[in-house]
RNA sequence: GCGUCUGUGGUGGAAUUGGCAGACACGCUGGAUUUAGGUUCCAGUGCGAAAGCAUGCAGGUUCGAGUCCUGUCAGACGCACCA
């Protein structure tokens, strides 16, 4: 054995070994207990970050800490491959998207490699491959089939100079990031999937998710948004439309004095044609089509909006009311239109005291502080219901109730409930995505492409200029086909899909993901699925998890998979930050993990970030601690060099000999409670690794005397095993230089032994009105009533408490004391 | 703006169930080893002279609060076409 820790030798060389031997290959086996880990697959930017290396290591950990305990372990790695960065990379640098891609993701794979992770590499998945991009495109023809998918008309930022779809990201202050003009809305015909159909399905199941964190559950349920309520309905004064408004709080509707219409309500345009309020209310409109939803709906901006020239009749109290237009109300919650009520409301308030308008008050809440007559601001509180004719009187919970059912009665509206969540609009113009399998036929309408002439392939006789509304379009071979069903000439769709659906079910493919017949065997996916261990960015918590949650249940419709849900347990964890500040360029505090590997090896890249913080926190990353990860694997290398220059490798049977080998088989037992359980039931990593090096620690005094070869070399062994999930390549040397048979990724995991973690003697601590004042040792198995005694015989406590009145005692085994005295 | 989360020594963090605040590590200080630097090994290290005081800030519940409750401040993440 060298006396030098050579971690770059080392590394490459299980590395190749691994590569060779492939020991993470897995197979279904009826006999084992599964267990599916998956880290969230990585787009393939080229470049590894530290939050993908914090990422895979998590996983790592746990895949490898499952395989030890006997599991039989899936753990897949593939790359989300379609997506705006190559398409930016063929506009700036004239390179073909696939060709950027498929380069970076070799390089990737590289830099993935030089982790020493255990993936199943027989597995890989790339989205922007046809084989994947086949099954994308037949799910999607089945979501189709099942009534899942739709077309209908909606907006898209548009850069009016680059005559070009822009994404949210490539607006920047209301401006094209390109070419900074001013950016406004274009009308398109698109794709939706209607997830809303699943809403309550998506929002009752959270319940069952208890592997889940609370916060990303009370995320998903706030975006759902659930909200019982009521619709009302205005008829327009001269005008041949009605109005029907959500609210939840129907109560106060004989206190609307007025109505709001978002600026993209349908009708508007033709309310006003040829009047007087034309050209304000459509200069308005194209206002705030340049404004994003965040701006339109933050409550602390001075409200805007325009008056329309319109009237509409209250339907209980037939009083008319103006209506307007307001950036505030959004066409896309609710019906696009609210009834103002500004007594209890505030936006409604504000947006009355601007334009001057009538503030009718019809709940009282019996609080001496608010002036009915005099509102300071609007009033949201619960009460009785007044100015409101036959409901006067009521509580206006009743009344929430009673005037729903009223206007059912009368044909005026009804309770309803509302959810928040829109649907997903999946159609992108865009070139580098799984195109979307449908064909447009002028007799036979949108039809889906055969089943047999999968994949629609994307074509390659593209130009990327950056303008119009889709590249696909300039593709010569690409648009004119053949209808499916007729046979006549047919346009095939240009538009791409959203590559948060190729997102939306790879966890699946990789039970099957070489299988070219089907989109996977039903029989492979009910072994593997669920995923039982979940890991990823906290960002995906709403967007990504929500898409994959909905397509695992529409699956679960067509009978493809056994489960409504795809993972069992989630582990969302933080983002990597330096100097407080996140990782970037334009900071200038980014570290990569190229840099780190090079000077101190993957091993220690691995320690390091798995013991600076807890998974779900965020990470700090710090140079200074990776040496100390570094000087900790050196620590362990020397220990083991000195063990094999010294002594004689007996593991196994020791006896305890004296009080030292009592206390190092404690603290060996311990660590390997400690670790087990910081592991399996809590991925704190960062206090299993502090307990091993506690027990390396001890160790180095332990060998300062007389050793006990057996137990020091249990020790040994045990740590070599111990840190195998987290260090693979230092202890598979380690494993080897010592002699021992096979490698230690496929060790059994060590068990403790009861016994020797009992104590003889514990220390409390004595508290008099819960301040510490003495520490005791009492007997390990004491009672309480001996604590007490214990404590009540100790000097310093008689003298504290002579004289007092001691009013009770309280005793918390093998804890403290504490006593409460008065006088 | 809305939603969610996080605030503990000089630093990253520990305290798992309301029970000794500061484990482990970094940094710093001193010592040993070394021709010297580095490495390594050992010791010390929240503040305070002490009684005591300390977990962003202000209250509250409790025998006892970093942990629970209310309010507040600061930072991070998400907000539907980045992935």
């Amino acid at each position: 054995m060298k006396d030098r820790y050579n971690f770059s030798e080392i590394e490459s060389k299980w590395q190749k070994v691994w590569e060779e031997t492939k020991p993470f290959k897995v197979t279904e086996d009826p006999d084992k207990e599964k267990y599916y880990v998956l880290e969230m697959f990585p787009y393939p930017s080229g470049k590894l970050h530290m939050g993908h290396v914090r990422n895979y290591s998590i996983g790592d950990v746990i895949a490898r800490f499952r395989t030890m305990n006997g599991y039989n372990v899936l753990h897949p790695m593939g790359y989300d491959a379609f997506g705006l960065p190559a398409e930016n990379a063929a506009i700036q640098h004239n390179v073909e998207p696939a060709e950027w891609t498929w380069g970076n993701i070799a390089e990737m794979n590289r830099q993935l490699r030089q982790l020493g992770l255990s993936y199943d590499w027989d597995r890989e998945v790339a989205t922007a491959h046809p084989s994947y991009y086949k099954w994308m495109q037949w799910i999607f023809i089945q979501f189709f089939k099942a009534g899942l998918a739709y077309k209908k008309e909606s907006q898209v930022n548009w850069c009016p100079s680059c005559q070009t779809v822009l994404a949210n990201e490539q607006v920047v202050d209301g401006c094209c990031e390109r070419c900074g003009s001013l950016v406004g809305k274009k009308n398109l015909s698109q794709w939706y999937f209607k997830i809303t159909d699943y809403a309550e399905r998506l929002l009752s199941n959270l319940d069952k998710l208890d592997g889940w964190p609370n916060k990303v559950k009370i995320m998903q349920r706030n975006w759902i948004g659930k909200s019982h309520g009521a619709e009302a309905q205005f008829k327009i004064q001269d005008y041949d439309e009605t109005l029907t408004v959500f609210t939840t709080r129907i109560d106060t509707i004989y206190g609307t004095t007025f109505m709001v219409l978002a600026p993209e309500y349908p009708s508007v345009p033709d309310m006003v044609k040829g009047t007087e309020y034309e050209a304000d209310v459509m200069a308005y409109i194209d206002r705030c089509a340049h404004m994003s939803e965040i701006d339109r709906t933050s409550t602390t901006n001075e409200k805007t909006g325009v008056f329309i020239g319109k009237y509409a009749i209250n339907p209980f109290t037939g009083k008319t009311m103006p209506i307007f237009i307001a950036d505030y109300v959004l066409m896309g919650y609710g019906t696009g239109a609210v009834m103002g009520v500004p007594a209890h409301d505030q936006r409604d308030f504000d947006f009355a005291k601007k334009f001057d308008l009538e503030i009718i008050p019809v709940i009282d809440p019996h609080d001496p502080e608010v002036d009915l007559n005099n509102l300071k601001e609007a009033c949201a509180a619960e009460g009785t219901v007044i100015n409101s004719g036959e409901f006067n009187g009521m509580d206006n919970k009743d009344a929430i109730q009673k005037i729903a059912e009223v206007a059912d009665e009368r044909g005026i509206g009804r309770k309803t409930i509302n959810y928040r969540l829109r649907d997903w609009l999946i159609s992108r113009q865009r070139y580098w995505g799984t195109p979307i399998p449908m064909i447009y036929c002028d007799d036979c309408g949108w039809v889906p492409e055969k089943e047999e002439n999968l994949p629609v392939l994307l074509p390659t006789d593209v130009e990327f200029t950056g303008k119009g509304e889709s590249p696909i379009v300039t593709s010569k071979t690409f648009v004119d086909t053949v209808c499916p069903v007729c046979g006549k000439p047919a346009k095939r769709e240009v538009d791409t899909m959203d590559t948060f659906l190729d997102s939306s079910w790879y966890e699946l493919r990789y039970c099957d993901a070489r299988n070219d017949e089907e989109v996977f065997s039903k029989d492979k996916v009910d072994y593997w699925m669920n995923v039982d261990q979940y890991i990823g960015g906290v960002e995906h918590a709403i967007m990504h998890l929500m898409y994959a949650r909905f397509f695992q249940m529409a699956l679960y419709d067509l009978g493809l998979v056994k489960d409504e849900e795809p993972f069992q347990n989630l582990l969302t964890q933080g983002m990597v930050i330096k100097d407080g500040a996140k990782m970037s360029k334009s900071l200038g505090n980014i570290v990569t993990p190229a840099e780190i590997i090079e000077k101190y090896g993957a091993d220690t890249a691995r320690l390091f970030i798995l013991f600076a913080a807890p998974p779900e926190r965020e990470l700090d990353w710090s140079d200074k601690g990776v040496e100390g990860s570094f000087r900790f694997l050196n620590r362990i290398w020397r220990m083991v060099y000195e063990f094999l220059e010294k002594y004689e490798n007996i593991p196994g049977k020791y006896e305890i000999r004296n009080e030292a080998d009592k206390k190092l088989a404690y603290t060996l037992n311990y660590t390997i409670k400690k670790v087990t359980e910081d592991v399996r039931d809590r991925f704190n990593f960062n206090t299993a690794i502090s307990a091993i090096m506690e027990l390396v620690n001890e160790m180095y005094r332990y060998k300062e005397g007389d050793v006990n070869e057996a137990l020091y070399s249990t020790a040994i062994k045990t740590i070599v095993v111990l840190l195998a999930p987290f260090v693979p390549h230092i202890t598979e040397e380690l494993w080897q230089e010592l002699g021992y048979e096979g490698y230690v990724y496929d060790q059994k995991w060590p068990t403790y032994n009861e016994e020797e973690l009992k104590k003889d003697e514990i220390e409390i601590v004595v508290q008099i009105n819960g301040k510490n004042k003495e520490k005791i040792n009492i007997p390990g198995d004491a009672t309480r009533e001996d604590m007490i005694q214990i404590a009540s015989e100790n000097e310093k406590i008689k003298g504290l408490t002579e004289g007092k009145n001691i009013v009770k005692t309280i005793a918390v085994p093998g804890r403290l004391i504490n006593i409460v005295v008065k006088g």
